[in-house]
DNA sequence: GCCTATAAATGGAACGTTCCAATAAATCAA
DNA sequence: TTGATTTATTGGAACGTTCCATTTATAGGC
C-alpha cells in the first residue's frame, strides 16, 4: 500500500468523494461536518496512509505547536531529570517537545537555536551553555519567540528564569557544617562565569560571616563541575598548610569526586572530612556513604518552567515572572557525627 | 528593529533591490550570483532580522534535514551517552538532531513517532520502548522514512539494527565468574519481552553449559532494570535454599542495586558475593568497589548508528546492514579475589 | 557593427495546508 | 409556496519557499 508520492488531502478528498476543504475540517476535528462524512473521510485517510504535513499547515497558521528544550549537558542526570519534568507537563498538554543538547558549547548552542527558530518553534526552554554571550538570544527576542531560562540565568537578560534558591541552599549547607563544629570550610568546584556559582558561593560566604568564620578560614577552589573536578579540588585543598575539614561542593558530581579522592587517601568521608553536595540527584541517596545534599526538586522546576512556557504561548507574551524554587537540606551520612563529640586528637582548633 | 510580521525573502528582496529569486539563490549559497550582489543581500538579511522558514522550503524540496532520535529512557545515563555519540557525528555533518523521550512507554512512543513524521523527518534513530508492538513502525515504513534501531531490536522486523554483541558479552562475564571458582551463578534483572534480555541470558546459559555448570545451579530472576530491581533480585536469590555466590546483572543499574543490597546485609561485594554488570557506564569505574562490567562502547555505537543513517538518507534507501559492536569485559573489583584462595583479607575494600 | 556565448538576475508555477466567503441542501415559519 | 434560517460543503486565495524557463546584461569573435 506504499504509494509512490506521499498522499495529500487531495488524494483523501478524491478517495472519499468530498472536497479538500472537508478533509481539512475533519483533520481539525471541526464540529461542522456531518458524522457520517467524517467517518468516510477518516477511512480514506487510513486507506491511503496519509501523513499530516505540519510544515505546510504552519505556513498558514503561523502558530506551530513545537516547543524546544535546549539542554546544556544531557549526560548529567540532573539535567536529564529537568527535561523529564518538563516533558511530563507537555505530554499532558498533547505537545511533543524536542530536546536539543548543546554539550555546554556556546557555538553549538547558536546552531541549535538557529535550527529551532527555522523550524518555527512556538517557544523555547533553555538551560544556557556556559559562556553564552549576552547577544545570543537577541534573534529570539526580535522574532518574539517566548523563551524561559531554567536553572541558569544570564547576567543582564530580561528573559524569565526558573531556578532554585541557590543562595539559601548554600547558606543552609554551610550552616549545617558549622553547626557540626567545623571551623575551616571549603567551597569546591564551579567557576565564576556562571551566575549560579556566584549565588551559591554568596550563600556560603554569608553563612560563614554571620556564623563567625573568618575569611582566612574559607577556602574557595574553582574547578570542573564533575567527579574529576572534585578530585582535583580536594587534592589542592589538602595540600595547603591549614587544610579545611569540610567542604560544600558546587554540585553532587563534584561531591562524589571529593569522596572518591578521600577514599583514595584512606580517609573516610564523614568522620574524617565532611562533604555536602548540591542538587540531590538520585544517586546521592544510594552512595556509600549516602551524600548529604541540597535538594532542589529538579523535576518540579522542570514542570514549573513548562507551565510558564505554556502560559506565555497562550497569552502571546514574551514576559513572565521569575520563579525561585524552594530548597532544603537532606542530611545523610557524608558529614559524619558532630565534630565536637569526637575524641579524635589531631589538635583541631575548636573555637567554641 | 523587531518588525511586526516576520520578514520573508520578499522583504529582503525589496530592501536589497533584487528579486526574491536572487535572495533564494543567495540563501542557498549558489555560485550563480555576483559576489557584490550577495553581499548586498546578506546585509539586507541581517537588517530585517530575517529567519529562514524551513517549513516553507521543505514544501518544495521534499527533503528535510531533520533527524530524530527517539530514546526510551533519558534518565538512564547509558542512553544519554548513546544520544551524545549520535550527536557528535550529526554535528559534524551540520545537522541538528532532535531528541525525543518515550520514557519506556509504547503509547508515548506512538505519539512521538507521529509527531516526528508530521514534522517531516528525513530519518529516525530509535531505541524502541519496551512492549513496542510489531506494527508500531509500519507507518514509517510505508512512508519510506529510513529508520535504524539502536541497542534494541524488535522480534521480526526488517529494520537495520546497531547493537552490541550481547551474547558474547554475557558469555565472557559468566566465564569470568566461573573462572573465579564460582559454581552457583545467577542472572539478575531484565524481562523476557526484550530481545536484548534473551541475547544476554543466552550467552550466560551457553557459558554455564560449556563450562560445566548444571542447570539447577543457575538462578534466573527477572526484575526491573534499575537499582531497585537489583535489590529485589538479590533478596529473593538469597532466600533460596542453595543461594548463588555470584551474579551477572542485566545492566549496571541492577548491579549497583545488588551491591547496595549486599552492603545492607553486611556483605561485601566481591569477597562475599561476586557481581558483574553490563554496559560499563561511567560510574562503574567510580563505584566502591569499582564494578566489573561488560563494556559496550555506547557512544561508539551511537556514532555508528548515525553514520548508517546518514548513508541511508544519502542513498535514499530504507535498508542497511545490521552492525554488531565488539564488547569486552572490564575487570575491576566487584568480583573479589579468586574464590578458591579465599582467606585473604580484603585489601582494597573500605572500612567495613 | 552584428551574432553568439556566457553570466547574472528574474517571473511564475508549484508544494500542502488553512480559512474566508460563497454556495448548496435541509429545515422551518409564515 | 416562499423567503428566511440553519447546517454542510466547497472553491479560491493565501502562506514562504524552490526551481525551471526566461529575460536581460556583459563579453567575445569576426
Amino acid at each position: 500500500m506504499a504509494s509512490r508520492a506521499k498522499a495529500t488531502i487531495f488524494d483523501i478528498a478524491r478517495e472519499a468523494g468530498v472536497s479538500k476543504s472537508t478533509v481539512s475540517l475533519v483533520l481539525q476535528g471541526s464540529g461542522l461536518i456531518r458524522p457520517e462524512t467524517a467517518v468516510k473521510v477518516r477511512k480514506a485517510i487510513e486507506d491511503v496512509g496519509y501523513v499530516y504535513n505540519r510544515g505546510a499547515a504552519n505556513l498558514r497558521k503561523a502558530h506551530s505547536n513545537v516547543i524546544g528544550m535546549v539542554i546544556n549537558d544531557l549526560t548529567n542526570p540532573f539535567f536529564a531529570e529537568l527535561a523529564v519534568g518538563m516533558e511530563r507537563v507537555f505530554q499532558s498538554a498533547g505537545i511533543v517537545p524536542f530536546i536539543a543538547n548543546t554539550a555546554e558549547n556556546p557555538v553549538r548552542q547558536e546552531e541549535v537555536l538557529k535550527s529551532l527558530m527555522e523550524q518555527g518553534v512556538a517557544g523555547l526552554i533553555v538551560s544556557p551553555a556556559r559562556g553564552t554571550t549576552p547577544g545570543a538570544f537577541r534573534r529570539l527576542e526580535m522574532a518574539g519567540v517566548p523563551v524561559v531560562f531554567a536553572m541558569r540565568r544570564l547576567p543582564e537578560s530580561r528573559i524569565p528564569v526558573i531556578t532554585p534558591d541557590n543562595h539559601r541552599g548554600a547558606y543552609l549547607a554551610a550552616a549545617h557544617l558549622i553547626g557540626k563544629g567545623h571551623r575551616r570550610l571549603a567551597f569546591f568546584g564551579g567557576s565564576a562565569d556562571l551566575v549560579v556559582y556566584q549565588e551559591r558561593l554568596g550563600g556560603f560566604r554569608e553563612a560563614c560571616e554571620t556564623l563567625g568564620i573568618a575569611a582566612r578560614d574559607m577556602t574557595v577552589i574553582e574547578g570542573e563541575t564533575s567527579r574529576r573536578g572534585g578530585i582535583a579540588c580536594l587534592d589542592t585543598a589538602l595540600a595547603t598548610s591549614e587544610p579545611p575539614t569540610a567542604a560544600l561542593c558546587f554540585n553532587d558530581a563534584v561531591a562524589f569526586g571529593v569522596m572518591l579522592a578521600l577514599r583514595k587517601r584512606g580517609l573516610e568521608p564523614g568522620p574524617d572530612f565532611a562533604v555536602v553536595g548540591f542538587d540531590d540527584v538520585v544517586e546521592a541517596e544510594h552512595y556509600m556513604p549516602a551524600l548529604t545534599s541540597v535538594s532542589v526538586d529538579t523535576a518540579g522546576l522542570g514542570e514549573r518552567a513548562a507551565h510558564v512556557m505554556l502560559k506565555m504561548i497562550q497569552s502571546r507574551t514574551t514576559r513572565a515572572e521569575d520563579h525561585i524554587g524552594a530548597v532544603n537540606l537532606v542530611v545523610r551520612e557524608s558529614c559524619g557525627p558532630d565534630r565536637r563529640a569526637r575524641n579524635r586528637p589531631a589538635g583541631m582548633g575548636d573555637a567554641a
